[in-house]
DNA sequence: CCATTGACTAGAG
DNA sequence: CCTCTAGCCAATG
């Protein structure tokens, strides 16, 4: 087994564990970040065996539009949301207000 | 092995 | 901004 075929899962959970405090980020950055941008769909394939397994804030990655499309996967029914407004972030709707203002890519910023 | 599904995205209208 | 289409790739049946 080589390093470089780790699971590219890890990577995603490396990403995700990186994401700051209050800041949110989405499925195709991290796979951009990682090298497949066409793959977003894995980033959230990733994310659901990251659920309960490591301290993966998962509540922190939405997809491009700032929609809270994984809430439906946490343990509650807005666990997701109540997570977001816990760190300041506003949510209306299943979707972040301003979320370009709350952005964080990691292609950029890491 | 083939078909379907899914926490997605980009492009076109 | 919305809707539809196509591409993407792993997991599941």
């Amino acid at each position: 087994m080589k390093p470089e075929n780790q699971n590219f899962f890890h990577k995603v959970y490396d990403v995700a564990r990186q994401i700051p405090y209050g800041r949110v980020t989405s499925y195709g950055a991290i796979a951009k970040y990682l090298g497949m941008a066409r793959s977003a769909r894995m980033v959230g394939w990733a994310m659901n065996g990251s659920h309960g397994m490591e301290d993966i804030p998962a509540h922190r990655v939405v997809n491009r539009k700032g929609l809270l499309t994984g809430k439906h996967h946490f343990d509650g029914s807005n666990l997701m949301q109540q997570l977001l407004e816990s760190e300041g972030i506003k949510v209306e709707d299943n979707q972040i207000i301003g979320f370009d203002d709350y952005f964080w890519d990691p292609a950029k910023e890491l």
